[in-house]
DNA sequence: CACTTGACCTGTCCGC
DNA sequence: TGCGGACAGGTCAAGT
């Protein structure tokens, strides 16, 4: 009942491609190279296959790589088989070794709850006692085992854009392909994964207000100089949620039993009513593409 | 076709 | 303290 560094770790996320990526990076310390000796789930939507598929494939496989494409969590196994994960609003893996806590007096040991609880739909024991648990409060996440090479031919794979911090990906690029929703406003194009991976709702609108564009205006209406400014930033925030760990907004701890605190440095998400840290002007909230909306009424003016 | 809205789920918070 | 409604870091199907 100590706490042992990773091995004691938990694993969160509220997911967009930062916090996807903590995970995937979290995982990869914690479970390459273990094997998968029982698979528990009570959960036929959220896990598909059949149980034979589950035996032939997945019991007894050894893990040989973690990776993330977009918001989704790709697993590789042995057997030529991955597990495709997506957290959706409310997943989360949770890895623990072996029943261990943090014990008492560590600061993240009131985080701990026990597990399996009422959220956990899939649980992996592996063969050295350990567990990764798969939680999802709302059940809108899923876990596909696929042949790996299939994997690029799921849908989703398929139509998913390229990823923004990829080294080939230039501001040229995202100007064109934002072009292709140029009669929607900007922040439903950045959140639409088919014109670039992996932005969701935080760094949507943590992007424009660091580009200073208002979400409500038209593709169509931005200046080329306004859109090179809005990818730096969005690379910007990206890369520093990631360093950061994610963002978190209650208690959890990643792979190392740090919080992620990416929030910490929030300038617009969720800080509405309070000041604007650039201007000083009280931050508000709207709604924009069907989504919270957080701006700077000052720094982002409504009229291109 | 391009674009917007509702549905999928469960839990919490806020106003009456 | 109870109840209804809005809302929650995502994505797809169905609607206009």
């Amino acid at each position: 009942m100590h706490y042992t560094g990773v091995q004691a770790g938990i694993i969160v996320s509220m997911p967009e491609l930062p916090e996807v990526e903590t995970v995937r990076s979290g995982l990869s310390k914690l479970i390459i190279g273990k094997k998968i000796a029982s698979v528990w789930h009570d959960w036929p939507k959220g896990f598909p296959n059949s149980p034979e598929e589950v035996k032939q494939f997945l019991v007894g496989a050894t893990v040989r790589e973690v990776k993330r494409r977009a918001k989704v969590l790709l697993i590789e196994l042995n057997t030529k088989y991955s597990l495709v994960i997506h957290l959706k609003m409310t997943g989360q893996m949770v890895y623990r070794a072996d029943d261990e806590r943090f014990g008492a007096g560590h600061p993240n040991d009131s985080l701990i709850g026990e597990l399996p609880d009422k959220s956990t739909r899939v649980v992996f024991d592996f063969s050295d006692g350990s567990k990764l648990y798969f939680n999802d409060q709302r059940k809108f996440g899923w876990v596909k085992l696929y042949p790996t090479v299939e994997v690029p031919n799921i849908e989703f794979m398929k139509k998913v854009g390229p990823e923004p911090l990829g080294d080939e990906f230039t501001s040229t690029d995202f100007a064109s392909r934002l072009s292709k929703r140029k009669n929607t406003n900007i922040k439903a194009a950045l959140l639409d994964q088919t014109v670039i991976a992996g932005v969701g709702n935080i760094y949507a609108d943590e992007s424009l207000w660091g580009a200073k564009i208002h979400p409500t205006i038209l593709v169509k209406n931005i200046s080329d100089t306004k859109l090179n400014t809005l990818f730096t930033e969005l690379r910007y925030v990206l890369m520093l949620a990631i360093e950061k760990g994610g963002s978190t907004n209650n208690n959890y701890v990643n792979a190392e039993g740090k919080r992620g605190s990416y929030m910490d440095f929030a300038r617009v998400f969720r800080r509405e009513k309070l000041p604007c840290p650039r201007c000083g002007t009280t931050i508000e909230k709207s709604r924009v593409a069907g989504r919270g909306t957080h701006t700077c009424p000052q720094c982002q003016k409504a009229t291109a």
